[in-house]
RNA sequence: GGCGGGGUAGCUCAGCUGGUUAGAGCACGGGAAUCAUAAUCCCGGUGUCGGGGGUUCGAGUCCCUCCCCCGCUACCA
């Protein structure tokens, strides 16, 4: 590993599949990898956050036929759609990858020669049951016994036995040292339970795996052979190296940010990346990456999201509904980050209404609105502090640190969240026992003292929760007139760091409940 | 079938290498307060810890057995 590499950090979500618009389980990777990496980025890191669409295949082929559409045009809509939801979730992504990109050829390109020159791929034959009517080869679980021992495809038709000409990546020759390296770095795939299952599934030993097909023609061609295009997760794997210029290898970017630290994908993609891509890398002579990170599914209303059942949920539609802070909130809180979870109009807001609009919401309203009709609407003087203060600000002391390990060894957001509300929670305790309300005639300096502590700590919360809510606690902290630059971690080394004298604008409510 | 995970309060779950009356949040009931978005604070649990058997001075926590749920078991992304 460089030098570079050591004060920087790479994030990225899976490339989504782009024959359809966005549903929530994309918004959902996507903003658990904007969490890390703002989070990362307020710690003072160098971060680089990838996000991206993954065009290329048969199924777009033929839904752009189906349209009357060329590839390029049917793609580039549908991945400006994935574009569109980086902006309205507010995620912060550094680069924008499309694979069709010519940037991503040429690494793919790059990668694929480096494998031949490595001696890892070889010619021979794929063969299967294929659909003339799909076009497609189908997938074992997906062919149906027809009569006469024929048989059937998806669509009904009958699928005959093909071969063609096809590239193959010699993965089985990997499978010790995949089982090696799993050994020596157990934080490869988390959590625990995955990793459980990729190490048995390679135990069982590795068949090399088939990389091109000759009758696809939206693709990347294989060098040398244009005759074959590559297939799916060589080309859709290299988008991670390309968006940091591979196969520029003396790059800075390259140097600075390779190896990733996660990927974060779906559990359906695990074996694709916890197995293939560092038995790729490794071919190639690159260190694989530091983590893949499986998260859950989310159910709705108990069920399964799925186009039959018709309750696929659009970002767009929640977000106008809900609020976008409110549903990154909610989607981070609720369910454990690697759990598959559930959503629902009911859960959402309770969230909404009991942890934002009371807890945290009011708590800021109280405590300014308080400050703004006494104490001139600016930050108040603080004087002696007494024990029940102390311990009062000790519950912040070790917060930073405690969320820091909490997200950064198993991504535990929704553990992060439960430790900064027991904050919120002991300055809700904190109010109600001090009663600044009760000074205001006869102690106005314990008054001053006890919302000056109060502030301070609306301060550190907000600042903590930036990356889960980044716009609605910039409104917050504008409300704390705390300066831009004074809005990262750094800030929380110092507890009191709220200047007293410090002119406020007037408060308004920033989590309103909701309401049908 | 094989491997792995799980079955704890109405709901979602925490309970590490066995040890005082089994916990949290939500929901529900009562009270206090009135600075605040009718928000907040305090108090309130007779749960066969999936069933049965065993080890132990002592088991939700270990062993055996049975029942049920979920994941993985290769090329759609």
């Amino acid at each position: 590993m460089s030098n570079d590499n050591m004060n920087s950090f790479f994030v990225t979500t899976a490339i989504s599949y782009v024959n359809g618009k966005p549903h929530l389980g994309h918004a959902y990777e996507a903003i658990a990898c904007d969490v890390l990496a703002r989070y990362k980025r307020l710690s003072g890191v160098n971060t680089f956050f990838l996000t991206g669409t993954d065009e290329h295949g048969e199924k777009n082929e033929r839904s752009a036929n189906k349209e009357g559409l060329s590839p390029q045009e049917f793609t580039k809509i549908n991945s400006d759609h994935f574009e569109d939801m980086t902006n309205y979730l507010n995620i912060s992504n550094d680069y924008f990858i499309r694979t069709s990109s010519e940037s991503h050829h040429i690494a793919s390109k790059a990668l694929w020669n480096k494998l031949v020159e490595n001696n890892e791929i070889y010619i021979d034959k794929y063969e299967g049951w294929y659909s003339i009517v799909d076009e497609t080869f189908i997938n074992e679980d997906e062919i149906i016994d027809g009569p006469n021992k024929t048989k059937l495809g998806p669509s009904g038709d009958k699928l005959e036995w093909l071969e063609e000409p096809s590239y193959f990546f010699k993965l089985s020759k990997w499978t010790n040292k995949l089982l090696e390296f799993y050994k020596e770095n157990p934080d490869f795939i988390k959590p625990k339970s995955r990793r459980n299952e990729v190490i048995n599934f390679v135990k069982q030993g590795l068949n090399d795996l088939s990389i091109s097909r000759q009758r696809l023609k939206w693709g990347i061609k294989v060098p040398n052979d244009n005759k074959h295009v590559m297939y799916v997760w060589l080309d859709a794997l290299t988008n991670y190296l390309t968006a940091i210029n591979y196969p520029d290898i003396s790059d800075k970017k390259f140097k600075c940010f390779w190896p990733a630290d996660f990927h974060v994908i779906g559990k359906d993609i695990v074996r694709f990346h916890a197995v293939y891509w560092p038995a790729f890398l490794m071919s190639a002579g690159l260190e694989p990456p530091k983590t893949i990170f499986c998260h859950g599914f989310l159910n709705i209303n108990g069920s399964k999201m799925s186009k039959s059942l018709g309750n696929v949920l659009s970002p767009k539609d929640l977000v106008e509904k809900y609020g976008l802070d409110q549903l990154r909130y909610f989607l981070l809180r609720e369910v454990p980050f690697g759990q598959d979870g559930n959503f629902s109009h009911t859960q959402i807001t309770q969230r909404i209404n009991n942890d934002l609009a009371n807890d945290y919401g009011n708590l800021s309203q109280r405590v300014l609105s308080f400050i703004n009709k006494n104490c001139s609407s600016q930050i108040p003087e603080y004087f002696e502090l007494n024990e029940l203060d102390q311990k009062y600000i000790n519950k912040f002391k070790s917060l930073n640190k405690s969320c820091d390990k909490l997200i950064f060894d198993n991504l535990e957001f929704h553990n992060v969240l439960i430790e900064i509300w027991s904050c919120i929670s002991s300055a809700n305790q904190y109010i109600d026992e001090q009663a600044p309300w009760k000074l205001k005639n006869n102690n106005n300096k314990r008054m001053e003292t006890i919302l000056y502590l109060l502030a301070c700590s609306i301060k550190y919360l907000t600042i903590m929760l930036q990356p889960f809510m980044p716009s609605s606690c910039s409104l917050i902290l504008d409300q704390l007139a705390v300066e831009n630059n004074n809005r990262s971690f750094n800030e929380l080394n110092n507890f009191l760091s709220l200047k007293p004298g410090t002119q406020l604008p007037k408060p308004t409510g920033i989590f309103p409940r909701f309401t049908d």
